[in-house]
DNA sequence: TTAAAAAGTTAGATAAACCTAACAAATATA
DNA sequence: TATATTTGTTAGGTTTATCTAACTTTTTAA
C-alpha cells in the first residue's frame, strides 16, 4: 500500500527531476521547499521511501526516483490531470480553480474510474492548463514549446500551456483575456528590466519578465 | 476542520439513529463494532466529537448527534449517495461496485463540486440502491416502503430499494434479474423458516426469509 | 586551503487514530 | 437480591507524519 502522503512525495520528486530538463535529480531541502515540510521531515520519509524501493538514494546524496516510485508517481500525476479536465470540462470550474480540487481526487484508488473517466473525456491529451496527461501505459507526448520571454519582436505566436499554475497566475493570464490557444503578437521588449509589450486580441499590456517566463508558447 | 476520521463517525452515528426507525441514540459497542473498531478507540473519538459538540453523551450514556453533527452527517451522506449515482449513471459502475469508491469520493472538499455533479446528474433523489439523496439543505424525503417479508401471498409489488449494501447481497439480487422498479410476485411462504417462493420476469426462485427482508418493495 | 555557508541528518517530541489488557458500571438473570 | 454477563472506560502502547534544535557533512568562496 502506498500512503496519499507518499504519492504526493513521489509525484513532487516527479515534478522536479523527470519532468523538468537540465535536472535529474533533487536535494532534501529542496523537496521540503516544495511540499511545505521541514527538511526533518523529508529525511525520515526518503528512509521509507529508499526501503519501500521507491528512490535510489544514499546518505548525503542526491535522490532519484526508481522505475517502480516513477510509475506510481505518473499515475498519480495521470489522476490529477484526468481529474483537472473533468473539473473543467464537465463541472464548469474555472483553470484557477481546478488545482485544489484534483489535489484530492488525484489520491481516489479505482483503476475502473479513471479509465472510464479517461474514456467519458474522450481520452484528452492536455489539461487544463496545457499540460500532457499521461496514457494507461505511463507513456506522455511530449510537446515542444518556448516560453515567450524568447519570442524574437514581431512574431505571433499561441499559447498551449502555463508553468506556474498559482491561482493568482492563473486569474491575472484570464483577466488579460488570455487562455490557451490564443495568439500572443510581441510588440516590443524593454532591455532594462526584460518587460514585454503584447497585444492579445487587438489589445496592448506590458507584462514582465517572470510573467513571460510562465507563458509556454509555439 | 473535521477530519475524513470525524466523517465516517458521524455518518455512522447517522446510519444507526437518525436514519434507522425505531431508535434514537447508539452505544459505544454498538458504533466500534459497525466502524470495525476497538470500543476503546470509539471512546477516544467521542471525547473528541462531544469537545466539539457534534456528539451529545455522558458517561456510560448514550450517544446521540447534536444539530450540528447531524448536518455534518447528512451532507456526507448526500455526497456519498450523488457519487454513488454518478459513478453508477455516468461511469458505467454496476449497483455493487459504487459504495467502495463513493466511500472515497464522499469526503472530496468543494462545496462548488458537489453543487456541480447534483445539478449535472439532473437532482437526482435517489443514489442506485433507492436510498434517498438529500437536496442542499439537508432534507431527505421520506420513502414509504415495507420489506418484501412483510408482503401478503398472491400480492405483486415493485422493488425500490435494498437494506443490506453488500457487494455479495448486491450481486445475488443482480443475478437473479432483479433491479430497482422490478415486479415481485409473492407465490408462497414457508412457515417452517420464513423462506418465500417469489416470481420475477416470469422466473420463479425461492428466497431465504433474510434475503426478503434486506428488499423494500412498495 | 581553510573558514563560512548551505545542505543534510539525528535525536527527541507531539498529535491523530488506532490497539490490548485491565478495570468499572450497568443490566440481566438465577 | 446477589451474581453473572454485557457494556463502557482507563491506562499505557504503537504507527504515521509532522515538528524543533542540535549536529555533521559537503560545497562555496575568501
Ligand atoms: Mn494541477
Ligand atoms: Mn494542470
Ligand atoms: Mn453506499
Ligand atoms: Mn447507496
Amino acid at each position: 500500500m502506498v500512503s496519499q502522503t507518499e504519492e504526493n512525495y513521489l509525484k513532487a520528486l516527479f515534478h522536479l527531476t523527470c519532468e523538468s530538463e537540465h535536472k535529474i535529480e533533487a536535494g532534501t531541502n529542496e523537496l521540503a521547499v516544495y511540499l511545505e515540510v521541514k527538511p526533518a521531515t523529508v529525511n525520515d520519509m526518503l528512509k521509507k521511501l529508499k526501503e519501500k524501493k521507491f528512490v535510489s538514494y544514499e546518505k548525503y546524496g542526491k535522490i532519484t526516483l526508481t522505475k517502480k516510485g516513477k510509475s506510481i508517481a505518473v499515475e498519480i500525476v495521470r489522476k490529477h490531470r484526468l481529474w483537472e479536465t473533468f473539473l473543467y470540462e464537465t463541472m464548469n470550474f474555472t483553470w484557477d480553480e481546478v488545482h485544489e480540487v484534483a489535489e484530492q481526487l488525484e489520491h481516489i484508488k479505482s483503476q475502473k474510474l479513471v479509465e472510464q473517466l479517461e474514456k467519458f473525456l474522450g481520452f484528452p491529451e492536455i489539461d487544463p492548463h496545457g499540460d500532457p496527461i499521461p496514457n494507461a501505459e505511463g507513456e506522455i507526448k511530449k510537446i515542444v514549446r518556448k516560453s515567450l520571454f524568447e519570442i524574437s519582436i514581431g512574431a505571433v505566436c499561441k499559447l498551449v500551456s502555463v508553468k506556474d499554475g498559482s491561482v493568482a497566475f492563473l486569474q491575472y493570464v484570464g483577466k488579460l483575456g488570455m487562455g490557451l490557444n490564443c495568439k500572443i503578437k510581441v510588440i516590443s521588449r524593454q532591455e532594462f528590466d526584460g518587460s514585454m509589450e503584447i497585444e492579445v486580441n487587438s489589445q496592448r499590456f506590458t507584462v514582465s519578465q517572470k510573467f513571460a517566463n510562465n507563458l509556454f508558447v509555439v
